[in-house]
DNA sequence: CCGAATCCTCGCTGATACTG
DNA sequence: CAGTATCAGCGAGGATTCGG
């Protein structure tokens, strides 16, 4: 498991597995697209991801910040000021995670209908 | 919240924050970017998918099949043969979804490497 | 072979309260 | 402001069994 090759997430033990289910996460796709338009603050982010608890919120900035995708940056002020922005890394996943963001948008009435049919054909 | 434009993941009560985080979901995914091949049967994506349970495989394939990003066809055939292939729309969202799979196999010695230094550096 | 149904558990998640 | 700590619930998910 030494080259990038290697790693396959249809295989159970493979740690890609885990990264993908992660970097999939709802949470993690709103908090790193939030952060393409530059630093924001975590208060910001709590608000403008309408719904996140403080927790998971604090949760997943902390495995998002330990593989390498965010950095956090702690201004010496007071009261304290706390800053997460997109790393190089961050920013290359945020290309493929806003694309599905996006495509999500484009097609949500067209899922919305196909839910609708499939809907009312179980329930007769 | 009839215009495409209306759809909002950061909105608490929107479906599309629902159907995001369905299809970011790694089960989804792995079924997804697997039919990209062309159609597979229930026992084929079980085995390919390492460590799927029965009932994981058969709820995400119902979801993917009431969104209409999946197709179910049964062959009439004893024993049963089911197929399950992906739809246009299907077809549509597997573009970002292996986009994500990509890059998280092309990261993934970063992000191992990443975690390593984190940890080392929070275990201290 | 495909999958529905059931049971059970474990950890994700939210709510709340508290600290530097 | 930016978290941490703790607790309770509840639903995701596995294991197993049964039916078509």
């Amino acid at each position: 498991m030494k080259n990038a090759i290697e790693f396959n997430p249809y295989s159970k033990a493979c740690p890609s597995r885990e990264v993908l289910g992660e970097v999939g996460n709802l949470w993690s796709v709103l908090i790193i697209v939030s952060l393409s338009d530059g630093p924001l603050r975590f208060g910001q982010l709590q608000s403008r991801i309408e719904g996140i608890s403080n927790r998971m919120l604090t949760q997943t900035l902390r495995n998002l910040e330990r593989d390498g995708l965010i950095l956090r940056t702690q201004l010496p002020e007071v009261p304290p000021r706390v800053e997460y922005s997109l790393t190089d890394l961050g920013t290359h996943m945020l290309k493929p995670l806003s694309q599905v963001e996006k495509w999500v948008l484009q097609y949500m009435p067209q899922i919305m209908e196909n839910r609708e049919k499939y809907d009312a054909i179980v329930a007769e």
